[in-house]
DNA sequence: TATCCGACCTTTTTT
DNA sequence: AGGTCGGATA
């Protein structure tokens, strides 16, 4: 098929787009206005019509199942092979430009890469070891201070304290963090954009050889760029390359991780030349749920501004549902699937998708869904590769990689429990900085020089033999990483280990460990040096998105956060609710709420057939019940395009259960006044009748907690 | 050194 | 409710 007749079926928009001429284009994709296949196809229209080799393009996305789906779209368009082109996510891809010049980065050629958890524990050794531990500093908020920093693009040297003690000390751990990593060759998720940043910055030549090569530059979900990957890309597309990026600002729900949708403008005030296309027309949801989410983000004032239409059908109205309290509201979802969905043969359970906004809604959900045998998969929650088990594993195979790796060494000297405990790590961490060598090492000399009690001494020759055992196996079989899995899974103890643990878990976890054995089978017999390494970098960039029951054709359950960009015929909607969605904790700030909103938007967007919102009088969130009321966002929907459901005879089921108590007269987001502190809003309630304690936001006098029966309040 | 118990906290997630 | 963390105890 040749690529104007591919091309023949994109609508005027993105015609334009996808042939745009300009050198810099911004597309203003709405939700299902045929994002990705302008992008593909643009990229497939460059290479087949002979303007650009596949290796002089570099298509950025932010997660590696965008950018697989991508390269796999692309190739089925085009029969040019297109595997010397750069596709991948910003961390991938910055990986790959390090591993290809280390050396100007100032990089050992065998630097590792650490996620989060890694980091945290350096941090809170760190912490530790500066005698910080009086002090009640969160080692967490330290790491995202860090983090902060370095996607600002600041290195310690950099960072301008303005006398608040907080920042000075996180400032003093970030200091000794960079000299950690610099030692041990570790390159944490910031850190790999921030390197490439300063490798190019730094060597102009190097930086012009990429802007030569990279003829096209294009980026997915631009939106949600962070500052630092915002200037990564400046500095890669200068003014002559052929940058085009794609986002919506409706759709930045990442903006507290950092997201900036601010880079949209940017781009325009830097590449004042741009083209700027939007893409309106909506070919995914019926015209009611369109409307539904066109008025609903029409109430956010600072937006680029675009309106989305159809030429579908009004088709259904939402559903509204207004549940007793959650277990009705799940009842309520599970039966209208098994009577409306899952009667009817045409329609699959993989159509239907039930979102909320915090993960711990899901249980409910789980629970109505078991009960009915219905299957169902939530997503997101842990990943493969971010389980204690898979680390444990790794942990011992980084350690056989290399002996530098201290913070493998740390994760596994003592895992399972063999009587190394803090005492002995202490004075091997201690030996490590005064000879200024590894733990490993350290340890090692402490053996040699009898300085350890006996029985350290004896627990630590277990631990070394242990490795010594491994390492053995390893030159035998060099070119079975499965195996050598396995080898450690049973020697390092770890499965005898988990074998003792109560409660089934432990068995959860060896199968954990031998799926992962299956993953590292890819790896096996492949003739080629660093397959390690690379197995290794797999594990880290990548979530190991590889559940067993990914194809099986279920009900799938997410976090409205993690259901952007998909699409499902019926999609439910759940816990519409003040202080739930909009989040309480986003209620306070006019951007928070936006961005809860986009949220919602995002949410409606996803529904091509049939939207179901629900609500429930009342919740058990964290242990204790609340009284809620309906969400702002539902109140913002035209009239026309809802239909409320009648509370079912199941009402009656409920009303034998305990009545609620007088707590009900407070709800969240109730104004109320107090006589010292003037009038505020109910952030939370806990407790009930007499010692119920209310959470008050006063406009005066900030949040406080107040005791219900003596607070006096007034309500308005 | 390991384990148990109570205090505390609780949004969203990718790399 | 359920998980994490730190201190106290075996």
């Amino acid at each position: 098929m040749s690529v104007l007749n591919v091309n023949s079926d994109l609508n005027e928009q993105q015609l334009l787009a996808v042939e745009s001429t300009a050198n810099h284009t911004l597309v203003l994709a709405g939700a299902g206005s045929g994002k990705t296949k302008v992008l593909t196809h643009r990229i497939a229209w460059c290479i087949e019509t002979g303007q650009v080799r596949p290796d002089s393009i570099l298509a950025v996305t932010f997660t590696n199942k965008a950018a697989k789906e991508m390269q796999h779209r692309i190739q089925s368009l085009i029969p040019t092979p297109i595997n010397r082109m750069w596709v991948g996510t910003f961390h991938g891809i910055a990986h790959r430009l390090l591993r290809m010049h280390y050396e100007l980065a100032n990089l050992s050629p065998q630097f590792q890469i650490i996620d989060t958890d890694d980091q945290l524990r350096i941090i809170k050794r760190i912490l530790k070891e500066l005698d910080f531990a009086d002090k009640e500093y969160d080692p967490k908020e330290i790491q995202s201070r860090i983090n902060f920093w370095k996607e600002e693009g600041i290195r310690p040297k950099n960072v301008q304290v303005e006398g608040c003690s907080n920042d000075e000390m996180s400032l003093q751990i970030f200091k000794e963090y960079e000299a950690i990593c610099i030692k041990s060759s570790l390159v944490d998720f910031s850190e790999l954009l921030l390197r490439v940043y300063e490798l190019f910055s730094d060597n102009i030549s190097l930086l012009e050889t990429y802007r030569s090569r990279f003829q096209h530059i294009l980026v997915d979900e631009f939106q949600d760029t962070n500052k630092l990957q915002y200037r990564w890309l400046n500095l890669l597309a200068s003014q002559k390359n052929n940058f085009f990026v794609v986002g919506d600002d409706d759709q930045s729900i990442y903006s507290w991780r950092g997201a900036r949708v601010e880079n949209m403008q940017k781009f325009r005030k830097h590449y004042p030349d741009y083209n700027l296309i939007r893409l309106e027309q909506n070919y995914r949801s019926s015209s009611n749920i369109l409307s539904a989410a066109n008025a609903l983000i029409s109430n956010n004032p600072s937006r680029i501004g675009k309106n989305l239409w159809t030429n579908k059908e009004d088709g259904k109205p939402l559903m509204l549902y207004s549940a007793y309290n959650e277990l009705d509201e799940a009842r309520y979802v599970v039966d209208t699937i098994e009577s409306e969905i899952q009667s009817d043969h045409e329609h699959k359970l993989s159509d239907c998708a039930i979102l909320y906004r915090v993960s711990a809604q899901s249980r409910v959900l789980e629970d109505a869904l078991r009960l009915k045998g219905i299957e169902y998969r939530v997503y997101g929650g842990f990943r493969f590769y971010d389980r204690a088990e898979i680390k444990d594993v790794l942990g011992y195979l980084r350690l056989v990689f290399s002996k530098n790796d201290d913070a493998a060494f740390e994760r596994v000297v003592n895992f399972p429990p063999r009587g190394i405990g803090d005492k002995a790590l202490g004075a091997i961490r201690e030996g490590a900085r005064s000879y200024n060598v590894s733990l490993f090492e350290a340890a090692e000399t402490l053996l040699k020089n009898k300085e350890l009690p006996a029985r350290t001494e004896k627990a630590l020759n277990d631990f070394f033999m242990i490795i010594e055992n491994i390492k053995n196996h390893e030159v035998i079989d060099n070119d079975s990483l499965s195996e050598l899995i396995e080898i450690i899974s049973l020697k390092s103890g770890l499965v005898e280990h988990f074998k003792k643990e109560k409660g089934g878990r432990g068995l959860d976890r060896i199968e954990n460990i031998n799926e992962l054995t299956i993953a590292a089978k890819d790896f096996d017999g492949v003739e080629e040096n660093g397959i390690l390494e690379s197995f290794l970098t797999q594990a880290s960039l990548e979530s190991g998105e590889t559940q067993a029951s990914e194809g099986a054709d279920c009900i799938q359950l997410m976090t409205l956060h993690s259901a952007k960009g998909l699409e499902f015929k019926f999609v439910f909607i759940l816990g519409l609710e003040e202080g739930l969605f909009p989040h309480k904790r986003s209620i306070g700030s006019m951007e928070q709420l936006q961005e809860e909103r986009r949220l919602c938007y995002v949410g409606i967007t996803r529904a091509q057939e049939y939207l179901c919102l629900t609500h429930a009088e009342s919740r058990r969130l964290h242990g204790s019940e609340y009284l809620t009321s309906l969400s702002r966002f539902v109140k913002e929907l035209p009239e026309s395009t809802i239909e409320h459901v009648r509370i079912g005879g199941s009402f009656i089921d409920f009303s034998n259960e305990e009545k609620q108590s007088s707590e009900g007269d407070y709800q969240l987001g109730q104004i109320v006044e107090h006589d010292i502190f003037g009038s505020g809003i109910v952030l939370a309630l806990e407790g009930r009748r007499e010692s119920l304690r209310i959470q008050v936001n006063f406009e005066d006098s900030g949040i406080k907690w107040l005791v219900a029966s003596y607070a006096g309040l007034k309500k308005i």
